[in-house]
DNA sequence: TAGTTAGTGTGATAAATGTCACTGAGTTTG
DNA sequence: CAAACTCAGTGACATTTATCACACTAACTA
């Protein structure tokens, strides 16, 4: 089930469309929301923070989704428990919520498509949900990797044990030991800020 | 801001009403969904539950939500992600999927309806997410218990620590400590099956 | 190229939670 | 009322993760 955004080659116009860079942030906690942003290229992750510095990443945005928590947040005149990144160079458009209602009441394909980034975002918080419930990190970890390399096409995978640490909240050191692990076990390849998948899969 | 569900008295003419007992599983895990539960009388807990035994509730629907799981699931053909306990004795209209999409195109009532059940019941998988991600069981514990005695109105509590390791997703002899802690800070009263709650608040 | 810095490896130890084993107290039931 | 059962309390110990401390090395930079 592809997302079937209508008429994606328009939706430029109506928005207004921004660029950002790695690591920028395009939402952020408890900000107040007038505006969805819907991801033309690159990539955003949507994350919740402790009080204090660690983080948690909840799902991420590829190109033609939009963030439901800022959907809601703007359709209820909240504010984002959320915050969204940056995760490479991305540009994306920012839909009034008037303009989003209008859009939705007058094509069904825009419900739908609402309705469709719901279920998705859904299923994937119960995973997270599921993930730090009952597994342990290791699990975590090795799910973690073989995602990011799935969706990045690649069994190279370019970050340190410094952030994924901050992504499966945890501690560095940890993911160290893990990854040291999984490395005597056969299941990856380790290099300075580096990963590379090994299993057959 | 409370559900407005449109004309809630007449809703058992578009569905089959049900009645449960407290314990009775409404909507299991992996079962192909047609029909949406609205609750009219009582409440359900929705959990997910690992692979083995242990369990960790999302959320409780009370008189007038409906779960939004289910209501994706349908959308989609899909199957349930998650298990649908009543909590008491509870009664349940189930509307098919297509008598749901035909309400919600006629009346935009029934269409907000649902995006304020989708709201609260994002915010509240949000905070489940924060809590064992970020929280210790002693907090999780007194907040569940707190919030439990706000739902009831009582600040007695009739559970047993059993139940309370389930629906926290960890093990008695856990709850059972904690408890013990609490009870000695003053916090709580403990007796047989019940907890009073002592907080001042 | 020498020095600096970011990233990694690892031991020691603490804290939180999970698991096992068993005791005893309160409730229910024959 | 006695037996059976459910629930709670608790010691002992294992496991997982967090934290601190520090050594080491690849990579960058002056």
């Amino acid at each position: 089930m592809k997302q079937m955004l209508p008429d994606r080659s328009s939706l430029k116009n109506y928005g207004i469309t921004r660029s950002f860079k790695a690591g920028d942030e395009i939402v952020s906690e408890d900000a107040p929301i007038q505006s969805i942003p819907i991801v033309l290229k690159g990539s955003l992750k949507v994350m919740q923070s402790d009080d204090e510095f660690r983080e948690m990443v909840m799902y991420y945005l590829q190109p033609g989704e939009t963030c439901v928590m800022s959907f809601l947040a703007a359709l209820y005149n909240d504010t984002s428990k959320v915050k969204a990144v940056a995760e490479e160079d991305t540009e994306v458009v920012f839909i009034q919520i008037g303009k989003m209602r209008e859009l939705m009441s007058k094509d069904p394909k825009w419900l739908n498509y609402v309705f469709q980034i719901y279920h998705k975002r859904f299923e994937e918080l119960l995973d997270v949900v599921n993930a730090i419930a009952f597994k342990k990190m290791d699990e975590r970890l090795l799910q973690f990797l073989k995602k990011k390399a799935e969706v990045s096409g690649s069994k190279d995978i370019k970050m340190t044990h410094e952030q994924l640490g901050q992504e499966l909240g945890t501690a560095r050191e940890v993911i160290s030991r893990l990854l040291k692990q999984m490395e005597s076990e056969g299941l990856v390849e380790l290099g300075r800020n580096r990963i590379t998948i090994t299993t057959p899969s």
